[in-house]
DNA sequence: GTCATATATTACCAAAACAGAATATGTAAA
DNA sequence: TTTACATATTCTGTTTTGGTAATATATGAC
């Protein structure tokens, strides 16, 4: 139950459901999501971490950089259904493709080393 | 996007999860759900109305009483994936276990009138 | 009509969630 | 080892959530 709650709890705030959208095209650090969602550096952070404890994202160290990626959902059923279910889902939704559409445009090497 | 946020907030309290699964097996009223998860009775009312809102389930009065079942989901994707996922999901979670155990003891001719 | 009863709504409170500002941590470069 | 920078964590304030108690609504019996 706790898994699936948390599973839930994840997925139910538009910030993040936009980050897992996103991630289904490309591996983001967190300056990039920051950029795209236009919050907070610490609210991304924090995004992140909930999402990975639901085991929806993991992460990759690259020096400076953290790659965040999606999980293949080998770990939990409910992962593996939602993040299934939400390569199709929302594909329509105006909001999620203005996102889309502008990711190309959004690049570490012209965010960060400022 | 606002549809999909407000069936995975609906599913993301354990109490609005187990009425799912005790709807799974026979349509409830009021006093039947609040006797099995032994909260007050407008904790069960609002949960219900929470649920009814995101399309999960819906109600038939019966005179006094008002029965509450699962809808079968036709109106969205969202909810019938979900619906259909929980027939299967949590089914050996023991506390749910416990719960659908004691179903065919709540019966409301026990629990109201009194 | 009045009364009893099942449910819904309101008012209120404590706990949790989400945001930003400030700060800490860790790594790479100089 | 100092410095810069990407990210994580902490602190704080505000909003949302889930609970109960009190009250309102609606229906059936009389």
């Amino acid at each position: 139950m706790k898994a699936f709650i948390k599973v839930m709890k994840a997925l139910s705030d538009p910030n993040r459901v936009r980050i897992i959208k996103m991630l289904q095209h490309k591996m983001m650090c967190v300056c990039e999501i920051q950029k795209a969602l236009q919050v907070s550096q610490p609210a991304v952070s924090k995004h992140l971490k909930l999402l990975e404890d639901a085991g929806l994202v993991s992460f990759r160290k690259d020096g400076l950089w953290v790659n965040y990626h999606l999980t293949d959902g080998n770990e939990s059923p409910y992962v593996a259904s939602l993040l299934g279910n939400l390569r199709h889902w929302m594909e329509d939704d105006p909001q999620i493709a203005d996102l889309i559409e502008k990711l190309p445009t959004i690049r570490r090497e012209d965010i960060c080393k400022r």
